[in-house]
DNA sequence: AATCCGGGGTG
DNA sequence: CACCCAGGATT
């Protein structure tokens, strides 16, 4: 039988993993380490999720963090809407102060919270019987199955096919089993069929073609501008471009960076543009350039470095000394760009 | 149902 | 550089 072969398997292979501990598993910290691992590999996740609940050990600790920790926390794993929702979430937890009901439909009313993290959750702790789905179960059954990759229904079979294999118990160690099969044998590149206790029934046995997408990368360029006041920075806090909440230089808006673009003319246009739109009229210095990868795009930054003889006032930005910076949240973008222009 | 979200690590 | 990773929200 499935669900007996692939938990026989996980009784004697699974991970020994931060968030399986008995002490961690309640709703708060199942939560974060959910939320954490949403499109983020798990040993990056480890130190991120330990100090996390180093910091705020239980919900009720949790409910008194403000914004800005929550993102310096989580500084530097990326995805930091994350983090934002995770803040609305608890903002609505604690406000309501009724006992939170652990049921998938339930869970699913929280922000930042789906169908995989609701179901995940509630099957850790309550087994319930419901379809706990990601992308590396659905690696597995698509494999299993002999399912199409490239089918259009090919979520609506997974999910049927999910479904019907659910336990009516043990759906936590049960769904975590399949969470473990896939990173240890069903692995994405070299599956590692020899172990694989359900290789008896699998359609694929490992021969299946790895889909070559030519994904084209897009390119984009902009600007920024480290404009500085002896020990005090500018700051934008208005940025649409990047998640509010996180503290980034004053940056131009992005453009696409195609071929036969010549760089020195958008750089002397965007200064130029962004210098009068703040009614400035000084000279500039050329920094240097950082590449960042974005989860959609290459943004290639042409940093600026402007010294200003007063802290005049900007309507969008603040002025803010680089000691205080240093303990804001930022991105990996703004650290690299911090880099560069050494502050 | 498709698309966006403006990440980061690994080989 | 290509590919992977414990998805969710928006339209």
């Amino acid at each position: 039988m499935w669900q007996k072969k692939i938990l026989g398997w996980y009784y004697i292979n699974k991970r020994t993993l931060p968030w399986r501990l008995k002490k961690n598993q309640n709703f708060y910290r199942i939560w974060i380490s959910e939320v954490m691992l949403q499109q983020t590999q798990v040993s990056v996740v480890i130190p991120y999720y330990k100090k996390f609940i180093t910091k705020w050990p239980t919900l009720e600790l949790f409910y008194k963090a403000e914004l800005e920790e929550i993102l310096k926390i989580w500084q530097g794993m990326g995805y930091y809407k994350r983090a934002q929702n995770l803040f609305k979430a608890k903002e609505l937890l604690k406000n309501r102060q009724e006992k939170i009901v652990i049921s998938s439909n339930d869970l699913k009313k929280l922000p930042g919270v789906g169908d995989y993290i609701s179901c995940a959750i509630s099957a850790i702790l309550k087994d319930e019987p419901c379809a706990v789905i990601d992308g590396n179960i659905k690696r597995v059954l698509i494999r299993v199955f002999g399912l199409k990759n490239n089918d259009k229904l090919i979520k609506k079979q997974v999910k049927e096919i999910s479904k019907k294999l659910t336990p009516l118990s043990e759906n936590g160690n049960y769904c975590q089993s399949l969470m473990d099969l896939a990173n240890l044998v069903c692995k994405a590149k070299k599956p590692n069929c020899q172990i694989c206790p359900v290789f008896y029934v699998c359609q694929t046995k490992g021969k299946f073609e790895s889909k070559k997408t030519i994904k084209k990368i897009c390119k984009k360029i902009s600007v920024a501008f480290y404009t500085y006041n002896k020990d005090s920075i500018l700051i934008d806090k208005t940025n649409n471009n990047l998640l509010q909440s996180l503290y980034c230089f004053p940056l131009s808006d992005f453009r696409e960076n195609k071929e036969n673009f010549i760089e020195e003319d958008f750089l002397n246009k965007t200064v130029n543009d962004w210098m009068s739109k703040n009614n400035l009229q000084i000279p500039y210095q050329y920094i240097g350039e950082i590449v960042h990868k974005f989860s959609h795009f290459q943004l290639k930054v042409l940093i600026v470095n402007i010294r200003l003889k007063n802290k005049f006032k900007f309507k969008n930005y603040k002025w803010l000394k680089k000691i205080e910076l240093s303990e804001k949240p930022v991105s990996s973008l703004m650290l690299k760009i911090m880099k560069k222009v050494e502050c």
